[in-house]
DNA sequence: CCTTTTTATCGTAATATTGCGATATATCAA
DNA sequence: TTGATATATCGCAATATTACGATAAAAAGG
């Protein structure tokens, strides 16, 4: 029995912190800062970019696509990545809440 | 040999990533909300909080101190914790790179 | 069909994280 | 000093993540 993290913690929370989970490691936040350099989408030689096998890179992309910060399409025997922007409000506003007007004298 | 990962990655995308990984957990988010629904700091009983003994909150409330996420100082017998609300600026602003103008028509 | 190219998945070893009980430390009150 | 309370740290077991080579799958071009 024992309690899941479902029974503790609420949706919001679980997402959240799986999309923060995917943003805290450092080949993949180096993947999406490549991503955000470029104008257009990149389509295949990702694994150029960064000093990891293919297989690793490819474990990556998929875990950045899963969270949706990614997206990715198939284009002929490539795939072409880009940034999803629609999901950076999304965390920005929930980080939000974390801005609030807190009384910190106690800790200064 | 072999490459650390601060020989690949820069400290920027280094400290953000440890900031990410801290918040890419429920019970420290979990933690980090229920600070923020606070308008004071909070002095103690953070452990009543959360299905976790007491020694697992202790370890995830020195992780989120680590990264600068929260502040705490020893108010007598117990500890007063507190958002560092400062540090979700920070955040947010390495956040923007991520929502720039680019081309996604390959992936819609 | 066969070959090449690109990406995904599998299996596995190394490493890291998590959670807990036990214990240490520190402060306060008596 | 002793006892109670609050928090931190240690040691360890269970679990999760990471990285890689090998291999599979899928598409394009002969």
């Amino acid at each position: 029995m024992g309690l899941t993290k479902t029974d503790t913690y609420s949706n919001q929370t679980l997402d959240m912190a799986g999309i923060f989970k995917a943003l805290g490691h450092p080949a993949r936040l180096a993947i999406l800062e490549f991503l955000a350099r470029q104008t257009n989408c990149i389509c295949g030689d990702i694994v150029s970019e960064l000093p990891l096998a293919q297989a690793s890179i490819s474990r990556h992309l998929s875990e950045l696509k899963e969270v949706g910060l990614i997206k990715g399409t198939i284009s002929g025997t490539s795939v072409c990545y880009c940034l999803n922007t629609e999901r950076i409000p999304f965390i920005t506003q929930f980080l939000n809440q974390f801005n609030p007007p807190i009384d910190q004298s106690c800790c200064s």
